[in-house]
DNA sequence: TTAATATATGAATAGATGTTCATACGTTAA
DNA sequence: TTAACGTATGAACATCTATTCATATATTAA
């Protein structure tokens, strides 16, 4: 009869048991990808400011004191994460929070530093 | 006398009111490299093994199926980022969450992903 | 139309990052 | 001591990524 668990190795029932319990890789993967959005400084801050106001392009550009096409850059990230939208208003380009979840995130982020 | 705001553009009063509101510097790197973590499937797989149950490095790395070495330098991240702990047992290093911040954030990204 | 403004985007580049390999350290058993 | 196990770590490498530069698109004013 074949040995079980001689270590700390766990077997196979054990291992399929903890796995099930887990999300499935699909649910990793686009979970990882929503919680890198949070992290680069420069969507962190683009986020923080549109948590206090709807704001344009340029504006943001001039707040953060960074090139205008970095900022749209990452703005497509951000929009292509469903974090922000945006509407338009003549020449410009109106962003703001898309969903009350990043609101909450980056307070328990926030919160969690201060420790 | 001159001219402000001419077109979208905001006044370096607007400016400073705004960015008074949002974290400064040291907190958005922080609050960004904390998020960075969460932001790697790894990790993230790590983490949610670790909200199941105490485990020790090569359970994870049996789980996962990945290098015992690859979960060892993910493993040095998640402590230097305070984010489990461990406790020795023998040869065996038990690592468990540190903290209650990481399974609100996690159950929160999972539940974005769902939407 | 031309010019100015506001934004977007592709390519290039430099820097960051995750995994692997080799190996070292610490513990326990023989 | 020697051997096996469990874990940690530095270096190398390939991949990813954020910014910059050049440029394109769209809107508005002159």
């Amino acid at each position: 009869m074949k040995e079980e668990n001689p270590f700390c190795r766990i077997n196979e029932d054990i291992k399929s048991g903890i796995l099930e319990k887990i999300p499935v890789e699909e649910e990793i993967l686009d979970a990882s990808d929503f919680f890198k959005v949070f992290g680069d400084p420069t969507r962190l801050k683009i986020l923080t400011l549109l948590m206090e106001k709807e704001l344009c392009v340029h504006d943001i550009s001039a707040v953060l004191e960074m090139q205008q096409t970095a900022i749209s850059h990452q703005l497509k990230t951000l929009r292509q994460m469903r974090l922000v939208k945006y509407r338009k208003e003549g020449k410009m380009a109106l962003y703001s929070l898309n969903d009350s979840h990043i609101k909450e995130i980056i307070r328990i982020g926030l919160e969690h530093i201060k420790e």
